[in-house]
DNA sequence: CACTGTTTAATTGTGTACAACTGAAAATCC
DNA sequence: GGATTTTCAGTTGTACACAATTAAACAGTG
């Protein structure tokens, strides 16, 4: 195959991480009218997920989990407390740390929930062991990226 | 709350949704930066590479090519125009219709932008190859989200 | 031509993301 | 034990995303 060669590579649609960044919404708008039942955004959503998973846990905890900071976590989990899926509290053994644990009504929603990945996973019309590829490219892709900042910053 | 083992598939790693989002994000902080040193964020880069693609663009093509609204472009654009980077003019065609043209300034731009993609592909370790299978597949994806999206529409 | 309906940008309001900073609490060092 | 450093959550400010609305301009019809 002869490729032509573009002195600069500044194709939009030539680009991994514009694909990635569309694709990322696309499915994000997948979830928005399922997750309107529920009176959930996709992050408050996977915040659930954490706390359905793993019980309380800390916002250092669930930042860790979804990479997320406490400057994006403290505003959307005030907002899941005045929704009444979740309390706060200060963990006695360190008073730095904030346990988010569910309430009644967030451990119910769980049971709304559980339909949800396998629906949006068959909308897409991708088989899932393709799907689970992806998946796995997308890890190291991500871990990658990751270790790159580390190394520059060590720089 | 006492947690119970998922029959369920709520498990926050087996999501190809979070790993799309997280790897998303971990690639556009990856541009972050490089991009900084050009004044730019990340959406407006994505702006610029139309622009320095296709040359004069209405609002509405941009919002095609990338996907997103004027609600997102309209202040995207202003700041774009008060960095000094591009102008807007109504279509004196069709009046309803503005298009963004690149300044000198923004001409220029683009050499510095050239290397970006390429340095950014090497920094993630993933080989060429792979990196445009994880595209293509992508864009199928993106593509049955969308068509998805339209048959929830029309039910 | 008037009427209807559509297209296009912009605006408003809500909710992320993320950098930079603050203050309190805990860990570490001497 | 006291000083220094680190950790943690929260706040502030900037910049997306996107739904919903608005207003102007255009297109088509009777």
């Amino acid at each position: 195959m002869t490729r032509v060669p573009d002195e600069t590579d500044l194709d939009l649609r030539k680009q991994v991480c514009f694909a990635l960044y569309a694709a990322s919404r696309a499915l994000t708008a997948l979830y928005r009218p399922v997750l309107d039942r529920l009176g959930l955004t996709y992050p408050q959503y996977l915040v659930m997920l954490v706390l359905w998973e793993r019980g309380d846990t800390s916002v250092k905890a669930l930042g860790t989990s979804l990479e997320l900071d406490s400057g994006t976590l403290s505003p959307l989990l005030k907002r899941l407390e005045s929704a009444g899926l979740v309390t706060r509290a200060r963990d006695p053994r360190d008073e730095r740390s904030v346990v988010v644990s569910l309430t009644a009504a967030g451990d119910r929603l769980r049971e709304q929930a559980t339909g949800i990945p396998r629906a949006i996973a068959e909308a897409t019309g991708v088989p899932a062991d393709k799907l689970a590829d992806l998946r796995d490219t997308l890890r190291i892709i991500t871990q990658a990226a990751h270790a790159a900042a580390e190394d520059k910053e060590t720089t």
